[in-house]
DNA sequence: GCCGTTTTCGGCCCGACTGTTTTCAGTCG
């Protein structure tokens, strides 16, 4: 069992023991046993028999190493699977609905014997929840909306675990001779940010007709298979432990590209794709772009000259969405998209100072590491209190030492001292001005997760983007993808405005935020606003991880020029808003 | 359940906001 499966474990043990109204503060060791053995660089399951190894760990005791202990050995742990008896797996799931905590799990398991999100919802319909504390029609209404919110979303992926299980899969396949070129199609290919089932394609001699007999029975006995859908002659679908569908098509290598542009799609984009090639006499089909009259292939076996002969330029799968990508093509006009290599400088990134992991020093000299110029240090400020946030006189402190660092960096890396700023319910910064106006990166972010109306929560970011010293607008959508319910906002207004002031608005490139949807990057692009990319990372690790992020952006077909932090560090600071 | 040297016991994390409470419990980051 990997560390991450075996942090999974113990997260849900401190979830069930919260519904158990366990020790809040043994909960918390297990919540930070959990992230101790995520972040370690210690192999946990090579590292069970030697305890002195499991103890290095900060968070791990002598309890919990025997607990992993018995994971190693089980699988599991009593703990666990004594809570789990009491009250359901199910449990685990309805925490996830938006507003629903521990407590209230613990009350309809309590008083109304609810168990699973499917018993909840019965028991909204049935109106048994109403006379229960606490539930008010507003609160059931909330429930009802928060069921309805995930059941439409599950069964889509992050676009980060999708590609992490495709890797993984992908590797598997390769080692299986006569299995020569496999690559990932389908949106993950085009990298929405959600991913519905993973399509891969695998051409080779092992995939030509008629001997694809062995490489699908290899492919079917992929150890992560949790049961086969279909198996046939080139084609195996089954689904993944964590729920998710997947095929493999083996192709013959004479029709690789053809396969790779139908299976790519978007569907709307091969829609206009194929009208092109009957307008010019050829039939476009996962085969073969052929002519209509003799049926001769024309083009198959690679993308670039299926493009071709459909006098059009090959186009980056993130542009197949038919948003006027088929007629730039054909004009050869297509921009140049932003690559990860365009990229200067990391402008948004947390220590020790409050919930990062790594002092200034650290962070500057990973970021000297990634081949970075620049970057700024940003970490919260006093009303995000759990993350232990700055007040006037900490943030003070934080601005000598992140010049002290910049010094001792002697240009190799530039240090600027930042801060990722609260906006309060007032639209007021949650840091006096006087110490603003010390900072080079002001990024003013909303961290609120309580509902409010769209017209209070832009009101509230509008106000923030009047004070002078702000020169980024902060994750401006507050998404957590497929998490909670996105905070409603006029980004119309918002972004308008920005552009109007100078501040830039900024793209979170953390696989679980992504918080500009691609829609709205291209919406800042057309408003005229500048972005930011940005990694908010909390440990050096993630610094460089801006991979997820730039596919997106390149999804809205941003390019070098449309990202400040493709420029140097003076070019980029004196793009910002200028500082009053 | 973890941690530490002022401690081997007694700390550990807090502020904003909502709903339903007429004074506060619960959720969230």
């Amino acid at each position: 069992m990997d560390n991450a499966s075996m942090a999974r474990l113990l997260a849900e043990v401190a979830d069930l023991l919260e519904i158990d109204g366990g020790d809040s503060f043994r909960i918390r060791s297990y919540r930070r046993a959990a992230e101790a053995v995520e972040q370690t660089t210690v192999d946990v399951m090579s590292a069970v028999g030697d305890i002195a190894r499991l103890l290095e760990i900060p968070g791990i005791g002598k309890g919990m190493a025997s607990h992993l202990q018995a994971i190693a050995e089980t699988g599991t742990l009593p703990l666990r699977e004594e809570l789990l008896a009491k009250y359901g797996a199910g449990v685990l799931e309805l925490l996830k609905l938006p507003g629903m905590g521990p407590k209230t799990v613990a009350l309809l398991w309590d008083a109304a014997k609810i168990t699973d999100i499917d018993q909840l919802a019965e028991a909204i319909d049935a109106g048994r929840l109403s006379g229960l504390p606490r539930m008010g029609v507003k609160q059931i209404e909330k429930l009802r909306k928060g069921i309805d919110d995930y059941r439409r979303s599950a069964g889509r992926y992050r676009i980060d675990i999708a590609e992490d299980e495709a890797q993984r899969l992908i590797a598997y396949l390769r080692a299986f001779p006569g299995m020569e070129k496999v690559t990932s199609a389908g949106s993950l290919r085009r990298s929405r940010e959600t991913v519905g089932d993973l399509d891969i394609l695998a051409a080779g001699p092992a995939c030509e007709p008629e001997k694809t007999g062995a490489a699908v029975e290899y492919a079917a006995a992929y150890p992560g298979i949790h049961d086969i859908i279909a198996k046939g002659e080139n084609k195996v679908s089954f689904h993944l432990a964590s729920g998710m569908q997947v095929d493999v098509r083996l192709l013959p290598s004479a029709s690789y590209g053809a396969a790779l542009q139908y299976f790519t799609g978007s569907k709307a984009h091969n829609v206009v794709l194929r009208q092109r090639a009957l307008k010019m006499g050829y039939t476009l089909s996962e085969w073969a772009l052929a002519r209509l009259d003799d049926g001769s292939t024309v083009a198959a076996a690679t993308e670039e000259e299926i493009y071709a002969s459909l006098r059009m330029d090959w186009m980056p799968a993130e542009m197949r969405e038919n948003l006027g990508e088929i007629e730039a093509a054909a004009r050869h006009e297509l921009p140049r998209l932003i690559e990860l290599k365009d990229l200067r400088g990391d402008v948004h990134m947390h220590t020790s100072a409050t919930d990062g992991h790594n002092t200034i020093g650290e962070m500057a000299e990973s970021a000297h590491a990634c081949g970075y110029k620049y970057i700024a240090i940003t970490d919260h400020t006093k009303s995000m209190a759990m993350t232990g946030g700055m007040d006037e006189k900490r943030a003070l402190d934080q601005i000598r030492r992140v010049h002290e660092v910049d010094r001792q960096m002697e240009g190799r890396v530039r240090v600027f001292p930042g801060i990722e700023v609260d906006i309060l319910a007032d639209g007021k910064l949650d840091l006096d001005d006087e110490v603003l106006a010390q900072m080079d990166v002001v990024i003013a972010a909303v961290h609120t997760r309580f509902e409010m109306s769209r017209e209070q929560m832009t009101d509230r970011v509008l106000r923030a983007l009047e004070n002078p010293y702000v020169r980024i607008l902060g994750h401006p959508t507050g998404r957590l993808l497929l998490r909670r319910e996105p905070f409603a906002l006029d980004m119309g207004a918002v972004l308008r405005r920005a552009a109007e002031l100078g501040v830039a608005a900024e793209h979170n490139a953390a696989p679980e935020r992504l918080d500009l949807c691609d829609r709205d990057l291209r919406l800042a692009k057309e408003l005229g606003c500048r972005i930011t990319i940005s990694s908010d990372s909390h440990d050096r690790r993630n610094l460089g991880k801006m991979g997820f992020g730039v596919r997106q952006l390149r999804r809205a077909w941003l390019g070098p020029e449309d990202v400040l932090n493709t420029r140097g560090s003076k070019a980029f600071l004196a793009a910002l808003r200028p500082r009053p």
